[in-house]
DNA sequence: AATGAATGAGGATTCATTCAT
DNA sequence: CATGAATGAATCCTCATTCAT
């Protein structure tokens, strides 16, 4: 059985492993060429496959695309875990938050830019359509307003509407993170996080 | 000539009302099908014309596209001045932007839910790619900072970075538009016009 | 009002016309190729127009499939009522019937032969899939069922179900032409219009 | 050696029965999705066994669907000529002969009606046109032809054409069944078995 | 200027077949 | 022998753009 065994865990890792690299050819091209001209064609290309390899690991190009954005969304929000749990304080956790949420925009920069491709919102509106864009932010919305509801229960933030107070960080992130995409050169934009926070927090913790 | 004068200003008021209508039906198609969905088949028939003659308006659909969304902004800027020119006090001035904003978008909604037919991006990025998208942002931008500045001269808010302000407050409003569109259900993250503001101020007013 | 009325018929006309081509086309790639293998591709090729064209005629694949295969019935039903018209007595309008089935059958031999591309029946079953070939048989059996029951009324054959007998009819007239097109060379099998009609008729006049 | 002689002939048992295995799991599949969709991925999941080891035992797809069709025919000839010997006179041969094809069609009734899935055929052409599809038509054929030789040796049956008669019985009986299977609800087309024989006998015996 | 028929590149998806293991 | 992952040609269909009338 150690051949049974570790025959079948190598063609699940086999699997994963194909898996891990359509999805990191897929978030590639949509670097590449912009959501909206990511095709398969292209992506079985730059996954060094045939076309017909991509339904083997993947039911239609709309799994494989919501599986490439809901990938790197686990990674961030992996790392925003791991560093709000090596902090103490909740408004330390909050500072590391939005510390971590912009140091990972940066990382993935030319992808975030990348999605942008299809012209289609103006500052109002932040496209939540499909459902895993749904999934992503309210993930990332309940993990602010955790934080931020024991943070009021310990007295650190004034009592309020946790889940109306984390859209707004979550909205200040986002248009940071956005600004230092779209416009690096325009200083007068570019917020470091704890600029940000310390602006959050005079909402947040006014007496 | 006068003759010459008149007939063509008379071609050049034609090709502008043309223009206006076939925008006009660009918008409405955009709402009714969604913006991935629209088509220049659907938006020739929308405004009554052939598919070629919209070549004879606009280079192609990109141009016509952008047209259309400049042309819905440069009506909330219109109304934004407007209510802003009837108030006076900067705090005050600040308050009716972010109404109008927020009613404007209301007004829109449909135009606006249109546009997020196509998947496009988590919590982290507000979509400036094109050049008219940039452009949205930086007129609206502009303008609430230099409410701000204003406002800091006259003593009505913390001096600070205006631009910088100017981009927080523009986040909040866009953030609290797209909650209004997307999950209009969930009251938690319903916010007023007048409480977003009241948050934005505790930052820009502290002493 | 001339040059409307000529100009909206030549439209129609061309309309028509640019149908008839497309479905020829279609009927020489069948004739060619064979029914399973007859792709869009190939049939725009063949009209000497693009493939998009096709889609202009042509809702779809299947669309212009049954009315290709339609046109062809057409086509022979008018030739039967015709060649029926010009008989008296029932007896003979059989004859000519069975005639000129078979005649039809012949001219049109490859297209026929073309149908059966795909490996499908036994002797043992004559395929009537789609709503189009129901279509057919009911109509070419309810042509020969009028005749029979005109005939039974007029005491020329036997009183029976005629409906039963015209599917008798209709099948051994169905045998006579596969026979013919899938095995010329037997000529114990190739049975003349007027011996198969004797055939039948003395089942049907049976005293 | 005994040794290499069992051992090939267990081999070449494994094969054959293997080789039934498949072809048992095609006629199931062609069953459940009809002939179009048999796929041969559809039929190896069937089988139990690997899409490569259907091309251990079958050349490609056309031969093991051809084998399929043969093995369902052979069993139906097998149940033809055990009737026929099971009874005495050759107009009583040919009644069973009726009988038993309608009652194999009747009892195989999903499997012929998967095949129809394809649109095929107007009233006027049964498919022969696979060599494996002219082989049954043949055979068939030739079996009715030698009962109706012998008949009208023994005068049975008037002299004539056996052959060609022996195929007007055929086209008459596909076309019984095929009634059955497609229109089951329009009695008025239902023969029966007895029926269709005396029709047939009359032209058969007439004096 | 206006038309709209025609175009054809490009997209997603399927599936018979092969071949390294 | 058996496997099944990988292949890639082939299929249907869409739609922005052009151009003859």
């Amino acid at each position: 059985m150690p051949v049974d065994a570790s025959s079948q865990s190598r063609d699940e890792v086999l699997k994963v492993f194909r898996t891990g690299e359509i999805i990191d050819a897929a978030r590639r091209v949509i670097m590449e060429v912009g959501y909206p001209d990511a095709s398969m064609d292209r992506i079985a290309q730059e996954a060094g496959v045939a076309k017909g390899t991509l339904y083997l690991y993947f039911k239609n190009k709309d799994e494989l695309l919501a599986r490439t954005f809901a990938e790197e969304h686990d990674q961030m929000m992996d790392r925003l875990r791991k560093s709000a749990q090596s902090v103490s304080g909740y408004t330390e956790q909050l500072r590391s938050l939005v510390r971590e949420t912009m140091g990972h925009a940066v990382d993935h920069q030319a992808f975030r830019q990348a999605l942008h491709g299809a012209p289609d919102i103006s500052p109002f509106g932040t496209s939540v359509s499909s459902a895993e864009i749904r999934r992503e932010v309210e993930d990332y919305g309940g993990f602010v307003a955790e934080i931020l509801e024991k943070g009021m229960e310990a007295g650190e933030f004034r009592k309020g509407n946790a889940a109306k107070f984390a859209m707004y960080l979550t909205q200040l992130v986002a248009g940071a993170v956005t600004a230092q995409l779209h416009r690096p050169e325009d200083d007068a934009c570019l917020t470091s996080a704890e600029e940000l926070t310390d602006f959050f927090l005079l909402g947040a913790q006014a007496k």
